[in-house]
DNA sequence: CTGAAAGCGCTAACAT
DNA sequence: ATGTTAGCGCTTTCAG
């Protein structure tokens, strides 16, 4: 198994023609004789030569390798937009090297780093470090996914519409009798957190809503959510209780909080996710979320990156809607039979 | 940002010494004198020096990358096994390029193909060709990762101990009054399928118990498993069902196709999954089901793989055991108050 | 201790 | 239509 692999050398000896003839044939680029063509692709074919892209690459100054790298890859809404990433690339020929960066600015730089030296043609990233600069001192072409578009102007990006799948939520709660849920954050020092934050205020400004919203900050887990929930479950205020959480797995996390104090849900409590990752379609309630469009987005990701490594237009900033899923984790306050619910537990 | 990168001869240049010397500076190999030294690292400090790999890779003979090809980065149980490749493999300092065969031959082909041309060091594979000559064709250091020892001896592996792992669940099933449970296979192409099956049957004889399992066939995904449950359910035997999937995806179907029909589980069938997703946790009921250990499935690979391309010795397959992970979506008919589900609804 | 030079495998000029 | 050559950026002898 582990010998040497033949080279574009060896094919040329056993074809009995130089190694640009072999070139040539195998390419398909510039004029070859019909018969030292098929000698050629004969000889590879016999051989089982394979082109060394290192040294494609090197002579090509391309490398058709492309980053990617993303929070984490084991959470079901990243893996989407690894899955869109991955097959739009085997699309245009790239092949991706995937990195999670745990949400660390540590990992982040060194993946940076590590995708600088294979010299990929480009990245995508979703950011934690919060500086065009550090970004920039990398001197890779980069596109931007996820929700930090604003953030780092002049680098292009895709991503979902934060305000306006926000203000999709929050109508919708608004709708079933919520005015002012209460929050489930993300870690503070992410700059998704903050966008997320900003829309709802805005929002809830713009509708003259409640300002002093009950927050509470977990990192994007489960568990992060479940103790977040049971965190605004201690301190609950009166009346009903409505969570908007900033991901889902935390919001299923908060349903996991109910059921360890045998609240139930919709009846004790409503919670409303973010994402739309599939989990959310078994659990019970099954979860209502403003869903995002992972696949899409790491497709165009691909994409843009592609066309901005070649030269060609790789358009600005680019924005995909959000989209509602209505399940059974929110409960109607104005439905006839709902005045029970009004009561509350607080 | 395009602009093109510094070489090692422009750091020598401004140090004003030779490529050589600031090779073995910043590499650490042979000897420099100490002021020699630090001119080399400030030069390239200054300059944003980063070597490049297809350049070293290419005079080493050894690229530092690594192959990951699964069936679906999208599917959870996969997405854990690559993340456990990643954390271990950024321990190694390897980079991982992704694939996904989406189950299909041509796939797996084409990414292996771009794997020997990108001359990763080797690859971390499931196969879903049967052939050990297949594989041994692309002439690259693999280690099988899933339930494929057996099939390609001689290739190192790692994988679940399906066997253990199935007897598990159908001993769970018997101790809860289910003796011959009906099975939600995969594609019948894959091996995964066979050695799944081949457990089953082998249990279920040396236990005594019926032959005439009824099987259906689906392809690893929910909507697979739904409607998979349903024919199952239009073919409903007399007496209680239960349901082995040999995926979690397809059993959260099952539960799915169940919901569907107004039915509720595990009053009317009880479903046992295989995999222990995290999602299982989040359904109602909650999946009982085999936990195989994804991530420290992805880890292990990565060791012996790096092992391998070492040339240390990388010990042969490697079998982790499952573990039952049990929630509320088995019925147990032995129980006093079970009487009442043995009527089935047949 | 340091520099010059060869060569990894490939392709694009250039020359035939 | 085909062969020869130079060179991509690096490391590693081999001299000095």
């Amino acid at each position: 198994m582990g010998r040497k692999r033949p080279t574009i050398h060896d094919v040329a000896t056993l074809a009995g023609v130089s190694k640009s003839t072999v070139a040539r044939a195998l390419s398909g680029t510039g004029p070859v004789a019909a018969e030292a063509r098929e000698r050629a692709i004969e000889a590879a074919r016999a051989l089982g030569y394979e082109p060394n892209h290192l040294a494609v690459s090197m002579r090509s100054g391309r490398s058709r390798l492309i980053g990617l790298v993303i929070p984490d890859i084991a959470n079901p809404f990243w893996a989407e937009v690894a899955k869109g990433a991955q097959d739009r690339a085997v699309e245009e020929e790239l092949s991706l090297l995937c990195f999670s960066s745990d949400w660390q600015t540590e990992q982040e730089e060194r993946h940076l780093r590590a995708l600088v030296r294979a010299r990929v043609d480009g990245a995508i990233l979703n950011p934690v470090a919060d500086s065009v600069e550090a970004l920039h001192a990398f001197g890779l072409p980069l596109v931007l996914i996820g929700s930090s578009a604003e953030k780092f102007p002049g680098l292009p990006s895709v991503g979902s519409n934060i305000p306006q799948s926000v203000r999709l939520g929050l109508d919708y709660l608004s709708r079933k009798g919520h005015e002012a849920p209460a929050l489930i954050l993300g870690p503070p020092s992410r700059i998704a957190r903050l966008r997320f934050a900003e829309a709802v205020r805005q929002h809830l400004d713009y509708r003259g809503a409640a300002r002093d919203l009950q927050v509470e900050t977990a990192d994007y887990t489960v568990e992060g959510g479940r103790a977040a929930m049971s965190r605004l479950l201690d301190n609950r205020r009166p009346g009903p209780l409505a969570v908007f959480a900033a991901n889902d797995l935390m919001a299923l996390g908060a349903l996991m909080a109910l059921r360890d104090r045998g609240l139930s849900c919709p009846e004790d409590a409503s919670i409303l996710g973010f994402d739309g990752i599939a989990a959310g379609a078994f659990s019970w309630p099954g979860l209502t979320t403003v869903e995002k469009p992972g696949r899409a987005l790491g497709r165009l990701a691909v994409s843009m990156l592609a066309a901005a490594a070649e030269g060609r237009p790789h358009g600005g900033p680019v924005c995909l809607p959000g989209r509602l899923i209505e399940r059974g984790s929110v409960a109607n306050l104005l439905a006839r039979d709902a005045p029970a619910l009004l009561a509350g537990r607080g």
